[in-house]
DNA sequence: CGTCGGTTTGAATATACTCAAAGCCCGTGG
DNA sequence: CCACGGGCTTTGAGTATATTCAAACCGACG
């Protein structure tokens, strides 16, 4: 848990006081997008997929959230409003702390405020990169990118080769990447018959790791 | 200056102090995308683009700064590199702080931290707004939201309209909005003969704001 | 007056999208 | 245990949108 690292053991049992504890099945929505944010919060266990969606109805996945991580976090510093929708993957567990009990706590030990920082300082940089990418990139690139960051995120490594463990839609691969379901349905099938990934029951393994980075860096396929 | 707000006058005495003032032409790098991050940057006067460019040689604009914002002082919390370049629009006046300093003033008055999170917390949404934006919407909506953002940022209001204050190419709206020059010149050109908007050497004012502001929303034109 | 950076415009083309339809897999309920 | 239904995936055909490349143009500035 990143946000509270480095605090003494005084500080953490605080923090830990005024947690609430969520257990969430799938596909459970813990919040929606312009929701008055109201609480931030850290997942423990299992997955979470933030979107955005804009007026008329696309969507965006803007990232998934894997065990550790924060979610939730900046409406609380900005408008008060979830600027983002979060739904879980699978069954989860999340921790949560209100908006007072925050401010209180990142007042109180201002280690928080500063590895705050940190975190969205480096989530700000990959949004940056992903912006490059898709105004940049082909699609076949960014399909790549994509996969090699939720394997470096999630990557389970089997037999097979690295797995990423969590469920994925091709619909949602083509909301990180900008682009379709269609599109990805194509290059996904191609990729697997080439043998560089392995796709079923909605889990998406990949066996020639160098492979992809090279399809994500040269375009080569 | 947001970063320092709400900060005691000794407390603003103290970071001013340790401020170090640089005076810029036109067209200056003030850092390369890569270097090792040493210094934070308040822009007091003029303006400053910020570019990233991927390996192979594309680029994005990042951001515009105007007067009143940072710039280059996310990298201080991250690796230590810049992950950009930052050159300057105009003749422009910055201050900036030392890596040392700069944490050292964040610790003595942790208000800097809790304002850095609102920054921060604010340029990733706008941030993950542009990436919807990309993702989903025609070029033409995504021109006439970078020109938005740049009168918001930097309008002037005169006779003709609102007039966005630093020079800005064809090349450059392109890499704002994930797009060619060419498309880009198509479209302006086209509204230039609509009568929304006018540009005349490298400036771009906006005669009918509520119009290109259709066309962000509805795609209408 | 010439040059250079930026802009416009045209024609040809590629890439990825759209829409439609069929197929597959998995879990459910009979 | 098998059949059914629903969600997800695959695939094809046609097409739009925006890119690419080439060339001419414009205008500011030395």
């Amino acid at each position: 848990m990143e946000l509270f690292q480095g605090l003494s053991p005084v500080a953490l049992a605080d923090t830990m006081l005024c947690a609430r504890t969520h257990e969430l099945r799938a596909e459970t929505r813990i919040f929606y997008q312009g929701d008055r944010a109201g609480r931030a919060y850290a997942l423990i266990e299992g997955g979470v997929r933030i979107s955005q969606s804009g007026s008329d109805g696309e969507q965006v996945v803007i990232r998934f959230v894997a065990p550790g991580e924060m979610f939730g976090t900046v409406a609380l510093f900005t408008d008060r409003r979830y600027p983002a929708e979060a739904v879980t993957l699978t069954q989860s567990v999340a921790l949560s702390w209100s908006e007072a009990d925050m401010s209180e706590l990142m007042t109180r030990y201002p280690r928080i405020a500063i590895n705050l920082v940190g975190i969205l300082g480096r989530r700000l940089q990959e949004v940056q990169e992903r912006f490059r990418e898709i105004a940049t990139q082909s699609v076949e690139r960014r399909i790549a990118h994509a996969l090699l960051r939720l394997a470096e995120k999630a990557g389970e490594s089997t037999g097979q080769g690295t797995e990423i463990d969590f469920p994925l839609t091709r619909k949602h691969v083509a909301e990180m990447s900008g682009t379709t379901l269609y599109t990805v349905s194509r290059i996904l099938t191609r990729w697997e018959k080439s043998g560089w990934i392995v796709t079923s029951n909605q889990r998406v393994t990949l066996r020639d790791f160098s492979r992809v980075m090279r399809i994500a860096e040269d375009g080569v396929d």
